[in-house]
DNA sequence: TCGGATTACGTGCACCGTAATGATC
DNA sequence: GATCATTACGGTGCACGTAATCCGA
């Protein structure tokens, strides 16, 4: 029987050039090396080595099998990585949003329906990122501002969010009812980072505003409170960190501002995840 | 390490369904093959088995497990294959032929170019078969009628040999001078069954007669010797067999009667045989 | 003489088989 | 109780490391 540890030895003598190398590269002693390539040949019932000279050295046949033994060992690994990667999948539901709002919306949702399953997440900063993700089975479901184009792609909308400014009351826009971007564009704006598409749809729409990104949520809530600097809310956010008392949230009413976010997977997977659209929320 | 003899476990459970079937076509015992999975299991750190009841089946894992462990098997099965292949071409030189005469006369010419080879040769009745077995590598080169039709392919005629009849010198034909296939259709003729090419073409050409054929080439020679039944022979066959005392040869002088003899390899291996080619005669 | 492969030799581990035990129908 | 799988136990073969040997530059 040609076991695998013979192959990995074939393979890095090619690599390391000499036997001694390979046998410090492959941590056995050189005589192990020497005996493992001794049956290997007697296993293929072919000379793999020209013994002629002082240096073993691999014969062109010797070669051949390296570049085999190559790809067995490949397919040997690609079969840890698919069966791991498999057993992953069983376990935790991964899934990719475009803002972080969804994730508080899904996070009881999830881990209601899918009790079996840790569930993971993380932000993107447009649809083209998480599709390409979906695409690549690297997650199992995104959050996305629109379906994907073209077939192949099952979801629903979920839920709405709409942006709004925290401005001290002594601003000048601080009276108005409702707010343009173009309104505060120049402005400075406390943010925090992770905020999915948010962070460059204000940048476009704001060219001249200067954002002091902030690292952590807390970090941010506490620089809005107690400075003057401008921030940002959305409707949705409200709902779980209350407008910080001294400060007056003025929604935005460009089209923009408003979202609505969907829930989507690849078509083929749409049975694994119909508990979770049938918990989804119904868009007002 | 996860060695061959784990995935032959695994594979051929999936195949029989339990282990102790799986393990009496092994050859080893259900304990041994029980604990071999267990370290599969602990080799790719997931479980492959449901282990909830009695049988221990395998898990949708398991199953995909085993898919890839095929896949390794066949790529190993299909490294042993070609690293003999290539240890048996080089040791050996194969060629087929259209008709035996050109073995006769390459036989000389291989062993003195090609010493460290040996030569196999095998008869073939078209063309066609044997560029067949050219494309798939089955064989070095071939004798042909004709160059192949298309590119890729390197080669040169190097015999000529023509066929004709012995008659008894009773028979009402043996005085011509020469003979056409119609002369001669209808007549039962004594004939040696392994002449490639030469035994489709004489069916062809003499549709109304019978063909006595024979297995052997002595015997052939016996009953036309010893018969007054006509019987064939070439102008390079009466180098080595002599006309037989009693006979009469006539000579055929149809077109395809006479043929010429190419000696065809892939133009990819035409460097490897250049002193074949060299070595061989040149048609006057 | 030196770097590197092979051979010799003793050791220990890992896999084996037998047999007992466990689990499920 | 029948049928499988797992666990326990003792044995053994095989791959290992060390060290001696061999072989070319």
């Amino acid at each position: 029987m040609i076991e695998t540890y013979l192959l990995h030895g074939l393979a890095e003598i090619e690599r390391s050039g000499t036997f001694t190398a390979a046998a410090n590269a492959l941590f056995v002693s050189q005589a192990a090396l020497s005996r493992a390539m001794q049956k290997l040949e007697r296993e293929l019932g072919v000379a793999l080595f020209d013994r002629s000279g002082g240096r073993t050295t691999l014969s062109p046949i010797g070669h051949l099998a390296a570049d085999h033994a190559r790809a067995v060992l490949a397919a040997l690994d690609g079969m840890a990585a698919a069966v791991r990667e498999a057993d992953r999948a069983r376990r935790v539901f991964r899934y990719g949003s475009v803002a972080p709002a969804p994730v508080w919306t899904l996070a009881p949702i999830l881990s209601r329906v899918l009790p079996a399953k840790s569930v993971e997440s993380h932000l993107r900063e447009t649809d083209k990122e998480l599709v390409r993700e979906l695409q690549e089975d690297a997650i199992d479901a995104a959050v996305l501002l629109a379906m994907p184009p073209g077939d192949g792609w099952s979801g629903r909308p979920f839920l709405r969010e709409s942006l709004g400014v925290l401005l001290p009351p002594v601003h000048k826009l601080a009276r108005r009812k409702s707010l343009r971007f173009a309104d505060l564009d120049g402005e400075t704006f406390v943010v925090f980072g992770d905020i999915g598409f948010w962070m460059p749809l204000c940048r476009a729409k704001m060219p001249k505003t200067e954002f002091l990104v902030q690292g952590t949520y807390g970090a941010t809530g506490q620089i809005v409170a107690n400075s003057t600097l401008p921030g940002f809310y959305t409707d949705v956010s409200a709902l779980r960190t209350p407008i910080p008392e001294g400060r007056v949230a003025v929604p935005m009413r460009d089209v923009e501002a408003t979202v609505t976010y969907h829930l989507v997977c690849r078509a083929e997977r749409a049975g694994d995840l119909s508990a979770v659209f049938d918990a989804l929320p119904e868009i007002p």
